[in-house]
DNA sequence: CTGAAAGCGCTAACAA
DNA sequence: TTGTTAGCGCTTTCAG
């Protein structure tokens, strides 16, 4: 564990300057005579020379390095968008530094904050707290901010978000499209847009085939502290929710769900209920989470291309931080319909 | 976007040396007057500084942030233990940075090394390349490396692992109690310690039972390129196994996986040759991943702390980055037996 | 209690 | 083609 070597102790070796050394460790095209570039690259290399960045860094004001701000990791959601985001960062010579914010707005403050002071010059991150003006401080600094999944009401943020409302409309349709005209809809609590949006594309699919919803089939979570993200909350709700629907006199003959894990959830307790899936209910999931093709039965689903959001998100990103104009903020990716065994026709 | 404040405009606004003013805003214990204190803290506040750690980090040689190198955080194991880590780092005042290897060996060498130009000093990682003879320069330059999960057969790196023997034992000998003598063994390739020892476990439960294990009832999947992590190729090897295995003259009763997604392709692949689990098979998972709990029959398993390694890990990052003596380079966590529906009395 | 000044490792004008 | 030099923003000795 002896000193660090640095461009210093090579340009003594050589008998150069540390200019040269730099021009040469750091591909410069600053022209430097092939000799002498042997030589430094041949030194470098003896003395196992490791670059410290942080001089480079402070010197260009440049960290090289973005932020990642998402709720937790351990949801598969995300995990698939930030898998994204680190490849074309790598790609681009960059690092990710990842920041769960369990959807606490305060260590998403804090996060904000810290990764600014580290010089972090381009966030991307998916946020639900509300008050999203504290940002303006940072944008204003020149951060440079992404917005993925949910949607910020900020004109100089970019956004990347999915249709989810066209989402639900395509599960819906489907649903009637298989005869169905009794269609339930479980959800977790409407707080936030993209499940706004899914609930507005079941009554956009319903209304526009002349089939008005009935509010008893209309189930949405309590409030629940979701601080910290587990797969098994989404199931329970799911489970209780299902309970709820099934003690109902008229019962519907579909059911659809706000998300992969709410549906197998139902598709529990109608199963421990004695019913069967899809021979007497059909039940329909959100996302497609990979456990969704694995599923007794397997899921029928809408997709949602998360790890092209997060190649996409990042390769906007490095346009924008090398200066590149991007000509539109504002982008929408499409939701696709997978059909596997939970729908049966009506 | 204009020019950021640093410290030496603040000490211009109150008339004070730079070193002052670095003394109040690094809340050095370096005594300054109440007055001066105060004056500087509210001008720092009113020109809304954000400090610039390179600076600080530059000097000090200390960058707050640790490395991860994980085969892929698509994972959800691997999501777990990050999410864990991450936790503990943050209530340290460190920033994570996430690199995904791909169980490739060029881009684990790649991320090594990029990660320690940014002066990074600890690494916590997960692999499974075979030849870790370069990480010996890196240990040498003062890294210090925490491998988890995977053993790195090295004097100086901290382990941390779980005792999959004890695991697989622990199944075996549930099986046993259960009533099974003719239990089969699924499994991906034995190419890495972990499997390997699940291997020896359910050896040794059968043994300890005076029960010859029969070799046509051991199947390991064939080499598969799974560079890119996948749920859907672990699955697979448990459909395709469980396919040969029925077509054997003698069945088991019960069937081991080397972890659950195999278990539920095994699972799968039984119902759909119409046989019933766990009422004419059993079949015990690995991991106890969430979707166990929610799977159809619930999945009998064994648990693996994964969260706590990840906080365990990151613990002993920082006692050694703050210079704590550990006493023990050598971790071993503990499995437990999760007893569900998808094993039945023989 | 305060300040001057050196310097962490690197880059980039500018000069030669 | 090479070198000199002035910093990037911060901390920290050392002197007052």
């Amino acid at each position: 564990m002896s000193k660090p070597v640095t461009i210093y102790d090579i340009a003594k070796m050589v008998n150069a300057s540390t200019a040269t050394v730099s021009r040469v460790l750091s591909n410069s095209t600053y022209p430097v005579s092939a000799e002498m570039s042997k030589k430094i690259k041949a030194v470098a290399k003896e003395l196992n020379y490791t670059p410290n960045m942080l001089g480079k860094q402070l010197k260009t004001n440049n960290s090289m390095t973005i932020g990642v701000i998402i709720p937790s990791i351990s949801n598969p959601f995300y995990a698939d968008v930030v898998l994204g985001i680190e490849e074309i960062a790598r790609k681009n010579g960059y690092h990710v530094l990842l920041c769960n914010s369990h959807q606490n707005p305060e260590l998403e403050a804090e996060y904000l904050q810290t990764l600014l002071e580290k010089q972090v010059k381009g966030l991307i991150v998916s946020s639900i707290s509300k008050n999203k003006d504290f940002l303006d401080s940072y944008l204003e600094k020149g951060l440079c901010v992404i917005s993925i999944d949910q949607y910020i009401d900020n004109p100089d943020v970019y956004q990347i978000g999915f249709d989810y409302r066209k989402g639900a409309y395509l599960a819906c349709k489907y649903l009637i499209e298989q005869g169905h005209t009794n269609i339930a809809y479980v959800t977790a609590i409407l707080d936030r847009p993209s499940r706004l949006g899914l609930f507005h594309g079941y009554h956009d699919a319903l209304r526009e085939s002349g089939i008005e919803p009935l509010d008893l089939w209309i189930l949405e979570a309590e409030e629940g502290l979701e601080n910290t993200y587990s797969s098994a909350f989404e199931f329970n709700i799911g489970k209780q929710l299902a309970h709820r629907l099934m003690k109902l006199d008229k019962r519907p003959t579909a059911i659809m769900t706000c998300n992969d894990l709410t549906a197998f959830g139902v598709i529990s307790e109608l199963k421990e209920q004695g019913i069967d899936v899809p021979g007497q209910i059909s039940v329909v999931g959100f996302d497609n989470i990979e456990f969704s093709q694995m599923s007794n039965p397997a899921l029928t689903t809408v997709d949602l291309p998360k790890y092209e959001m997060g190649k996409f998100s990042c390769n906007m990103l490095m346009d924008i931080l090398v200066g590149k104009t991007i000509d539109v903020k504002e982008i929408v990716l499409q939701p696709k319909l997978i059909i596997r065994q939970s729908v049966m026709q009506n």
